[in-house]
Formats: C-alpha cells, structure tokens, sequence
DNA sequence: TAGCCGAAATGAAACGATTCATTCAGGCAT
DNA sequence: ATGCCTGAATGAATCGTTTCATTTCGGCTA
C-alpha cells in the first residue's frame, strides 16, 4: 500500500536520492558498479516513479490534449492516430476529449487541460476558444487548431481548403449533369460546414441553370443524415434535388440508408450523392460513395509536429498555417 | 510566465493559503464575504489549479485510462463513449491507449499508466498483462477487463458472451441452409476470435453435413479482411466456402468489398456473410451485413461503473464478472 | 466581568522527484 | 609530501496544493 519512493530505493541501495534520481535520468553521470545496485533496488521493491511529483518540479506534463468534435466520425479517429503516432515518437501520450457539439464540454475540457499543464493542446473548435487558448500561451502551453483556422491567425493551423473541397464536390455533381443541388449539413455555426457550403455556392454560382438549396441538421451524424435523407423522401418527386452534397460522410451514408429505404429511389440515377472526408467506410457503403478525401492522418501528425516546434522555440514562434489541399475521390453514388 | 500559486491568490486576497484552499475544496467552511474576496481574487490573477500539485498530495490521479486493441474500429469507440459517459458524471478524465495489437505498445501505457498513478484502468487486453495488473492492485488501483475474462477470474469483468455469439452467427448460416463455412479472422492469440471460433465450430458439429474451415488474418481491419476476401476469389469456384463467418465488421467489410471487386459473385446467393459487434456502418454497406451486436456504448459504461465500485470499498471487494447476451441482426448479406 | 464556546482562519508539514551547489576520494604532477 | 584536478556522490531546497492541529476572536452565559 504505501507506496515506494526514490528515498526508498536510496535506503536499499545505499545511496542517496540524488543519486537514485541521476540513474533514472542521467545513467550516464552515475559509475556503472551504482547504476547496477540501484537497478537492483528499483526492480526488487518494484519502485514506479510518481509522474505527478516528477511534473510538479518540471512544471508541465508529458502528455497533451487533443480535443475532437465527434470520436465516433472515423476522420477524428484517424487524426488523433497521426498525432499519437507523432506523439510516441516524443514520448508524448495523447489524452483525448470528445465534445460532441457541446460548448460545455469544450470548455470543460480545455479547462481540464489547463490544470493538467499540458504540454501543448490540439483543438477541433467548436465555440469561440479565442480567451481561453490565450490565456494558455501565455502560460506557455502551445496550441494548434486542426482542421480550421481562426480569424486571426495568431494561433498555427493545420486545415485543409474546406472551401477548395466544397467547389470540388458541386462542380462534379453540376458536370454529371445534375441541376437541383441539395446541401446536407449542419449546425451552421461549425466552421467546415459553412466552408464547405461557401464552395459549393461558389461552384454553382457559374451555372445560372443549377441551383442549391440549404437542409441544415443539427449534427454531423449518420443519424441526423437519416433524418435529412426522410425530409428528401417526404417531398413529391418533382419537387426533391435531383443530387445531394452531404457536409460529411457520416451524413452522406445515412442520407443513403433513407433514400434507400423504400426502394422507390435509385441513387445515382435519381438522386446522386457525395460525401466528405473518404472515410474507410465510404468505399464499403450500399452504394459506394464518392466523396472529399482529405489527408486525416497526416493532419494530426502534422499538428503535433507544429505544436512541438512552437513548445521548442518558445516565445519568439510565428504562428504557421499549413493548408492541405483536398481530393475528388468519384465512386458509384456519383455514377462513377 | 511565472505561474500563478495558491500563495499569489492568499496574498492578494489578504488570507491564509489553508483558507484559499477551502475556498476551493470546501467553501461552506468559509465565511461568505471571505470566499467572495478570495473568488475575487482568483479571478483576477487568473489562477488556475495545478492538478499535479494536487495529485502528488492526494496519492492518485483524477483520470483513469483505457486501453484497447482498435480506435478505429467504431466498436471500441463506442465503448469509450460510454465510459466516458460515466466517468465524467464522477468528474473524471479518460486517458485513451491503443495498443494496434502491439504487445510493446500495451506494456508501455500500462507503465505510463502507472506512473500516472491513474484512478484505474480498464483493459481490453492482448498479450499476458497478469503480472503487470495485479501490481496496479497491490498499490490500490482498481482494473476491469474489458470484453474479455481472464482465466483465473480474480479481476472484474466486463463481457460480452463470445462464444454464444459464435453459436448463434454459425447457427444462422447452418439455418438458411449453407454447409460450407469459412472463419476469418485472426490472430488467434486475441481471446475473442478464440471464442466466436469455438462457438462457430459447437454449432456446425451438430450438422455432420456442414463443414468449417478457419481462413487466419493477421489483424482485425478492413484491409485483413480484403486480402481474405480476394484469397477466397482466388481458388476455384467449386472450391470456394459458401458462407464466411468474420470475426468483426471491419474484417466483413472488407471481404465483401474483396468479393464485389470482379462482380461475379453475390453475395448472400452465392456465399453468404455475416460479421460481428453490429458498428453503425453494418447497415449501411454495400449488402447491408448481417451481424452479431454486442451493447458497446453499455460495456464501457458498466466497466467504469465496476470500476468506482471496486476503488470505493477498496481491499474488501470481489472481483465481478458481468457477462452480457449478444443477439443476431440480419440483413441482407445473410438473404434477410 | 470572567469564563467559555464555536466558527473562522492560520501556517507548518507533507506528498515525491529533481536540481545544483557542495563535498569527497583518488590519481597525477610538481 | 603537497596541491590540484576530475569524476562521483551527496542532501537540502524546491515545485504547489492539501491537511490538520492550533490560534484567534466575537459573542454569550453565569
């Protein structure tokens, strides 16, 4: 029960604890015939350093945040694997929070990060963060946002042309020769979804005969894309789009599963269908999707890197901002 | 830069730092208008906590982690939603390891985890962790298997019958009259591939006519299960199963899109193919899959529930072991 | 008015690893 | 034999919060 500490194994050993501590740290510094005793002790009382007191002295902690929209979208799955990846290689855990649309939790959880002293923190934002992430550099901690920018620049970012992916996808339904173009997204206070919206409109805006209509969700889900899908379904057939750009792939795959629920509705003869973010699941789906591929893994390891050059440098870093450019990726649901 | 402490805040307040720290932890201790001035003054230096500090005294941390084998497979997402769910009702963080089915990997969070001096740890193990496992007991940190019991039964559990699972895919092949069942999955070092197999083989050895045959992957993806998939493209037709078993819908996922690759085959006619865990992306495939659900988001709630239960009467507890009854879907793959 | 009580506030000790200025011992040159 | 140098080891101070035994003080009773 009580457990052991560095005075513990100096006892056993018969050194001191600076000692024990320069082995843990420095072996280098401590004569081989020490290192092996104290070794020797370590193993024998099954000593564990206490990360706590070890962070207490250094004043921050070995692992960072990294806070996500939604865990459940395969995207922010693969992004937090590209930062673990980068991480472990700095001996870094990732510790990862999940907002779900919540400002609370968003909140909660950067507050939570700030206690913790985190190394740095990763953040998908939802709300405006713009106080609190100042108030964490200026403590020290570095912040990069993922997948969007802020107005003003002043924090590093790594995104990919949300905009850029938006035009992509409307010109590719307008080139299949599709006219009435349905956008599935929301809230409309997420970043992304409005970019993505913005191209489209952009893209459209070319074809006097095209047009683009707006059915907002209140999340970015596979069930709020069902509910879409329904509201689709409902209308008199010469009344619904004849294609429709989901804000994401979750969205796009239950939009699919409503469409096809009756089996009244042939996608992409009637109704083409594309996606964003090509997640794995999108090549496997009833009707394969075509969608935005974005670079999600590269994205997070991408961000750790950042954040670890700022943590580096220290005050004197400018704020970087690497944007990826995103890829049309065509499949069925677009009648590749 | 210099950081704000408990002493900064006591001065500034005109108190003591044992009142500051009431304030914080027990302000009903704490005369009004003192809190109201300590408050105050906490907010205006912009003051926040620093957990390591805090943890040092107190002797453990405020979070517990969770390993699991895939993050990217929805099933152990959803399993951390769910424990994150009941975590964060007791105001505790979740620290999310995956091991990728690397035995280093799973040694290093469970160090990392101990050094943290984590709440407790739930684990939804790979390799042999008993040694590791029961030292995190001995020092007073409560562990819950996840999704799998151990031999010897001394820790808690949270589980999901496999092996019934097993029975009840293979029975239902048996049932729409296939005879000739190919298992993918693998490595057969991962418990529950063992037990959905062992199920499979009790329900096809009531069927003298009906054969099973066990195609090993290296890995539980959607990229193991292709390779599966075009293996089984590859022999004869009349070699070729006429129903596989997958261990999990990632693996399925990808054997369906293995087999639709050339178009001839069809799937249910020509071979029939049910996964297991019932992700959300099941529904929504290419041929809706049939599969095995298991209560994901329930698991990880009951797990950290365990969890809480056995940290809080502490050396007296006995280990619990919670089995929960999978239950067939079926869909299209398997001719719904 | 003396004595007592309870609420409120105090402040030193403790948690455990790390740091760094200092001490120590042995070897080498003078 | 003396002084100097270097590599090795020491141990007190430090990080910031919490705890708890002790002190303070205003009000109340006898």
């Amino acid at each position: 029960m009580a457990s052991i500490s560095v005075n513990d194994v100096a006892a056993a050993a018969g050194v001191s604890v600076g000692t024990v501590s320069n082995v843990l740290n420095r072996p280098e510094k401590v004569s081989p015939g020490t290192v092996a005793r104290v070794q020797a002790a370590i193993a024998d009382l099954g000593f564990v350093r206490n990360d706590a007191a070890r962070q207490l002295r250094a004043g921050r902690s070995r692992s960072l945040g990294l806070i996500v929209l939604d865990v459940a979208n395969p995207f922010f799955t693969d992004v937090a694997r590209g930062a673990e990846d980068r991480a472990t290689e700095e001996g870094l855990a990732v510790l990862l929070g999940n907002t779900d649309d919540s400002l609370a939790r968003e909140a909660a959880y950067l507050d939570l990060f700030e206690e913790q002293r985190v190394h740095g923190v990763l953040i998908s934002p939802l709300g405006d963060v713009g106080d609190r992430l100042t108030r964490l550099r200026a403590r020290g901690t570095p912040t990069v946002l993922v997948d969007r920018q802020t107005e003003d620049r002043s924090f590093s970012s790594v995104a990919v042309d949300d905009v850029a992916g938006g035009r992509l996808a409307a010109h590719h339904l307008v080139s299949i020769g599709k006219t009435r173009i349905a956008f599935v997204g929301g809230p409309i206070s997420i970043r992304q979804v409005v970019d993505r919206l913005e191209g489209a409109r952009e893209a459209v805006a070319k074809h006097p005969s095209v047009s683009l209509e707006v059915i907002e969700t209140d999340a970015l889900s596979v069930l709020a894309g069902r509910a879409a899908g329904e509201l689709v379904l409902e209308r008199a057939p010469g009344d619904r789009p004849d294609a429709i750009f989901a804000a994401n792939d979750l969205l796009a795959i239950g939009v699919l599963q409503a469409l096809n629920m009756r089996g009244e509705l042939h996608v992409p003869r009637d109704i083409a269908l594309i996606g964003y973010d090509d997640i794995a699941f999108a090549a496997a789906a009833v009707v394969p999707l075509s969608s935005i591929r974005q670079p999600s893994v590269l994205i997070g390891y991408t961000a750790v890197d950042l954040l670890l050059r700022e943590a580096e440098v220290g005050d004197t870093f400018e704020p970087e901002h690497i944007v990826f450019q995103p890829e049309l990726v065509v499949r069925e649901s677009t009648g590749a």
